[in-house]
DNA sequence: CGGAATCCGAGGCGATACTG
DNA sequence: CAGTATCGCCTCGGATTCCG
């Protein structure tokens, strides 16, 4: 048993830095697992510029099957990332935006990205010394 | 084929917000691929304070099996994230710390954390409301 | 147009046992 | 102490087909 915030936890816990994680009902998983998936954070960008239908997705993204376009789409709504509207018309057309939550992360996404491209040589020469010293 | 930036490329190139994201070399991917990990985060955590050695990060992390701290570890390092030192002792003793490149990144991951704590209850939420609608 | 349902292979990850 | 090797589950994600 422990004790943390005033809070019986009898759960596993680790403290990393002054700061708790639990296995179960970890704040930081909910949003790793998005963000970790093979799509997720492109589509949060793709949606950056303001709202998108279906179709103008799958164009944006071609390498995307329509099923991981359907199922990442429902995964971030699911998470309140990004608002879903359908609109009456024949066929009917639905439309995909961030939400307020989806523009706040979008930041953390942009800030991801920055990070990415300035470090990337920095990575692969790692990566080519590594795998050069394991031959 | 396409024009981009004077270069000639073959490749399938995805653009967003005037930003390209090729699917083959793509910097974003390289990174996304190592938080997307099911313990690299926290490892990079764990490191945040100084070195530590195997041994006392199974201790820090209970949950991990050696398998997975061993490949979690060897990941990192050869991304660069992580350095690791042998010590030439009997029993020997390793010990693992983060690189410059990881000092770096932990910023980032820390950025992280701290979103995901304010906006965990939003997240939730969401979730709750959107299992609720389904059923 | 915007999905849902199904099938299937590849890989992530855990459990266990063994080693220098 | 700090790993490696082997096995097997199970999820992720692609291809295909069908639907309102």
């Amino acid at each position: 048993m422990n004790k943390m915030a005033g809070k019986t936890v009898g759960e596993r816990v680790i403290v990393v830095m002054g700061m708790a994680f639990s296995r179960e009902d970890c704040p930081v998983r909910d949003v790793i697992d998005n963000i970790g998936g093979k799509w997720n954070t492109l589509m949060i960008l793709a949606l950056a510029d303001g709202p998108m239908r279906f179709s103008a997705l799958r164009r944006l993204i071609p390498d995307i099957s329509q099923r991981m376009l359907t199922q990442t789409l429902r995964d971030l709504q699911r998470d309140g990332y990004i608002g879903r509207e359908v609109f009456p018309t024949q066929p009917p057309s639905v439309e995909y935006r961030l939400t307020p939550l989806g523009q706040s992360f979008l930041v953390l996404v942009k800030g991801l990205v920055d990070w990415s491209k300035e470090h990337h040589d920095a990575i692969r020469a790692a990566r080519a010394e590594y795998d050069a010293a394991a031959a």
